[in-house]
DNA sequence: AACGGATGTTAGATTTTCTGACATGATTTT
DNA sequence: AAAATCATGTCAGAAAATCTAACATCCGTT
């Protein structure tokens, strides 16, 4: 409980994710309002972000090097919240949706993504 | 070694340590010009705080409570940090360098680290 | 009472971040 | 091939966060 506290807290500014993730400001912010990721906000509207922010932030790169586009991260994300909810299914995706990211998948030849979304999203590993 | 980068990495606004603290930015600022800490500066000048600086904010937050003076608290440092190891931190690390140091060890699944800090300050009621 | 140490407060300058708009290269769709 | 879409770059103007420097205040000591 206490960790997940830790891992949420918002205390990076942007410049410094900005490092540490190796993307642009106009990426982030754009995965934002593409609802990828919900960084907090300062009084002044300035955006904070938790380490959990950050490991999203890799998944997501890592997943668009891999040949995914926003749309289907997105999906992903969204079919992979909701165990919370077990209200009928998680949203299965359509036939065409799911056609979409395989082809985007095989394009690229990339693995599976059961994988990259495994092995990125701990950056805690940064601190102690 | 990865876990002093890890530490000594210059992540966090004044406005943060701030609530991390409960120090004010006239404190933290003092104690920096009477040469308690010096944590790093961007390229425009506004102070970056790493994880060892906040410690090290508690850690004389909790001498002058216990009514040592910044003089009597900068002596004990000064005699403590004598230790010849003290120049562990290669200077010569670029902030890319380090960058991409952290993102490597970050996919390859760093283990745990292991070295006790010398501090006893108590951030780790935040971090992991 | 005068002094020095630690902190508060204010002002003006500079840096950082924000939103919104338009531009661009690469694909995909029509 | 033209048009549309996606992800990102870039720029401008505004607002927020931070900086330094100076002066004020509170409180123990001398």
């Amino acid at each position: 409980m206490t960790n997940r506290v830790r891992r949420t807290m918002p205390i990076l500014p942007i410049s410094i994710v900005m490092q540490l993730t190796d993307l642009t400001a106009r990426q982030i912010r754009y995965y934002e309002e593409q609802k990828l990721i919900s960084p907090a906000r300062t009084e002044g509207n300035k955006r904070m972000f938790s380490l959990n922010d950050v490991d999203a932030l890799l998944e997501i790169k890592d997943y668009l090097e891999q040949g995914l586009n926003v749309a289907g991260i997105r999906k992903l994300y969204e079919s992979k919240e909701m165990p919370q909810n077990d209200q009928a299914e998680p949203k299965t995706l359509s036939d065409a949706e799911l056609r979409s990211l395989l082809r985007e998948e095989m394009k690229h030849q990339a693995r599976p993504f059961s994988q990259a979304s495994q092995r990125h999203g701990d950056l805690s590993r940064f601190f102690k």
